[in-house]
DNA sequence: CTCTTGCATTTTGTATACAATATGCCAAGC
DNA sequence: GCTTGGCATATTGTATACAAAATGCAAGAG
């Protein structure tokens, strides 16, 4: 948002408590709802209370925490509403770039994406699960690059970090996966056709899609785990 | 994003310090660009250095503050990029909110809008800048609680200050006043039509006439000044 | 046996002291 | 005259001490 400001900030205590805190969340060594003893994190952290204390209102601007007057900070813990809430958000937002990446992109970010949906047939083949969550996040976010809208990607990314703050594991069962295979190929060639109406709607769709997963797989506790690990 | 967390936070001192802060900011009684002393923002507050500093972050990541590393902080000042990526991102919300609230909205909702839109009439007939701003923001605030995503809702209000910081005087000629109006009308006949994907529509097009306005009126230092006042 | 009440302890909130860094000025050299 | 180096000052960054609030436990009343 700041446009182009080149005094390169090197990361100060803060930031950097917060970018380690924020980690923690999103790979769950906090699990959510967990309480933040201050003292307890000054010692893991190796800082002394006044920048972690700062590091949580940055985390809590972002939604990863809660802060309590006088009763402290904690993970926070979405409820199925804020997961909702959340996609619905999200799905516009992936609309918006998709949208904007098609009046911005070259034939080199076209070559780019086509080697990575390569990498990612690839892995769907061979049922490697992680590298397939790995590429389509690359795919996700080299769009929101493309697009080109600093405001955008920000926004992107701050809600991306709550959603995965979750740690859910989606359901993704092989039906579910083709398809979302599928939909990326024909993401692909709606940008190369620089047709912004019909990349929106899949976007769109492919992010309601995974909406609807996460939410069943929120309500049955019962669904089947395929890796272990921090992927949504 | 909490849910409904019922133990209603009365607000902590750095809360209070940045709703202050924010106000300020937003009002113009500190100018984009201008750098914060920490002692003297202490004496004003009447708060410590402690409580400011969180406040600071919590502004930072709210984008209305940009923190340099050892070299304080200053109010954030908007690129014509950054105005422009805003509103593409606001148009998006917005659209989204009505989408939603076509899924949502009650009778009683759209007979509070229609007295709204009486209102906002009123207020164009007599050339009353200031009554109409205020309505508008009303109108539009009322759409993003009818489609009852908190998310949407927190996201729209974050974005929203930021470029209320601006504080730019749109050179809204005659013209443009008639059809935002007209445009109101529309908004509002298409909702009680439930027709989400004209509301969409109608909102992403006023939002977009907005951008080039206030675009406009950046680049063109010689609009006409309307009112003094820190209403878009 | 359960509920209340008060105290001790823990934890958070704020202020302040000290350290590190940046800023501005002045003088000396090129 | 312009630049450069170094010092004094101002400002930010961090740690810690003290104050206030919440929590947990235990003892006593009902």
């Amino acid at each position: 948002m700041d446009g182009s400001s080149f005094p390169i900030a090197r990361s100060s205590l803060p930031e950097a408590a917060a970018e380690r805190l924020r980690t923690l969340i999103i790979e769950g060594g906090l699990q959510p709802g967990a309480k933040l003893n201050e003292r307890e994190l000054c010692e893991r952290l190796g800082v002394s209370r006044t920048p972690l204390r700062e590091a949580f209102r940055m985390l809590a601007a972002d939604g990863l925490l809660v802060q309590l007057p006088n009763r402290g900070a904690q993970v926070v813990a979405l409820s199925p509403d804020d997961v909702r809430d959340g996609f619905e958000v999200m799905a516009a937002l992936e609309g918006l770039a998709g949208e904007l990446a098609v009046t911005r992109v070259t034939d080199g970010d076209i070559a780019h994406l086509r080697a990575l949906q390569v990498e990612m047939e690839a892995a769907h083949a061979r049922h490697d699960l992680p590298a397939y969550y790995r590429i389509n996040r690359a795919i996700h976010d080299r769009l929101n690059a493309i697009a080109g809208n600093a405001v955008l990607g920000q926004t992107y990314r701050t809600l991306n970090a709550r959603l995965h703050a979750l740690r859910f594991r989606s359901n993704l069962n092989r039906a579910k996966w083709d398809q979302a295979v599928a939909e990326h190929r024909s993401m692909i060639a709606a940008l190369a056709a620089r047709d912004g109406a019909a990349l929106r709607d899949l976007l769109i769709r492919h992010l309601r899609a995974k909406q609807q997963a996460v939410l069943a797989s929120i309500n049955n506790q019962d669904s089947e785990i395929l890796e272990g690990g921090n992927e949504q």
